[in-house]
DNA sequence: TTTGATGT
């Protein structure tokens, strides 16, 4: 009777285990498909470049890569809130979470802004102040230069919160870097430990029974006073850059339709596309 | 400052 005492206690505690971390992964889960459309994306085939993990925030996602040591994408949902407020600007942070030793002076003195995935102003006026801090994390944050991120890449995101989202009532957004095609190419292309993209992308899905969508590309070395609509690509053309799948869950059928041609109908593109920045 | 860096 006392020998099998031992097993029991075993049998019980990993009883625990299995149904605690069942539930720790259903909840999980649950948390990370409300902040993201379609399923949490995926690389296309399993390779080094692609591999990252997931950083949960509060009120976004980030596709973390050890490798590259950026974020390889950030998920956000914005909807139309009545009066859109930021507060004042919190300080950079830096991540414990991402293991590599990314200081918030990390970028000084290269040439390089800070430039944010998820962005402080939309994700601070949707999903309120303790998301707006997370959004200064470190491992929000990409090498990017001041004029795409001060001037281009600041009108596209006012666009998105200032005009998408009140035009649609709510959208998902997803963004992040690219890099060029080889690896070995941009290895040692870096801020410190950080690998400079060539270029970023933004999608911008409107949700719904006919889902429709708009998708950017824009390179490092732009003016900043160029016309929005220069920079549109389809969702394809993403994923063949990046090497990921954004919407694994959405239907090979319906993902065709959304993901193969840019469409612009609807958008009300042109009314904004050479909107001037907000900063010159 | 709806983006930031720089310098004190």
């Amino acid at each position: 009777m006392l020998r099998r005492r031992p097993l029991r206690r075993f049998a019980v505690s990993l009883l625990f285990v299995v149904v605690g971390g069942g539930l720790w992964h259903l909840q999980e889960r649950e948390l990370r498909d409300s902040l993201v459309w379609m399923g949490v994306p995926e690389w296309q085939e399993p390779s080094l470049t692609g591999f990252h993990r997931v950083l949960r925030n509060d009120g976004f996602l980030v596709g973390w890569s050890d490798l590259r040591v950026n974020p390889l994408w950030a998920s956000y949902r914005l909807q139309a809130v009545e009066s859109p407020e930021s507060g004042p600007r919190p300080a950079f942070r830096r991540d414990w979470r991402t293991l590599w030793p990314i200081g918030t002076n990390h970028y000084a003195g290269s040439g390089f802004d800070r430039g944010h995935l998820a962005p402080n102003y939309a994700i601070a006026a949707v999903h309120g102040r303790d998301a707006q801090h997370d959004t200064f994390y470190m491992s929000n944050m990409t090498p990017q230069r001041p004029d795409l991120n001060r001037r281009l890449w600041q009108r596209l995101e006012e666009v998105v919160m200032d005009h998408f989202v009140p035009r649609f009532g709510a959208v998902q957004v997803i963004t992040g870097p690219i890099f060029p095609e080889r690896f070995l190419d941009n290895v040692l292309n870096r801020v410190g430990f950080v690998e400079i993209p060539e270029a970023f992308y933004k999608i911008i899905v409107v949700p719904g029974e006919r889902p429709r969508a708009l998708a950017f590309v824009m390179p490092q070395g732009v003016r900043g006073d160029e016309s929005l609509g220069d920079y549109l690509v389809s969702i394809d053309a993403i994923e063949a850059r990046t090497g990921l799948d954004f919407f694994p869950r959405l239907p090979e059928s319906a993902a065709k339709v959304l993901e193969g041609r840019v469409d612009t109908r609807g958008w009300g593109l042109e009314e904004v596309a050479n909107r001037p920045g907000r900063f010159e």
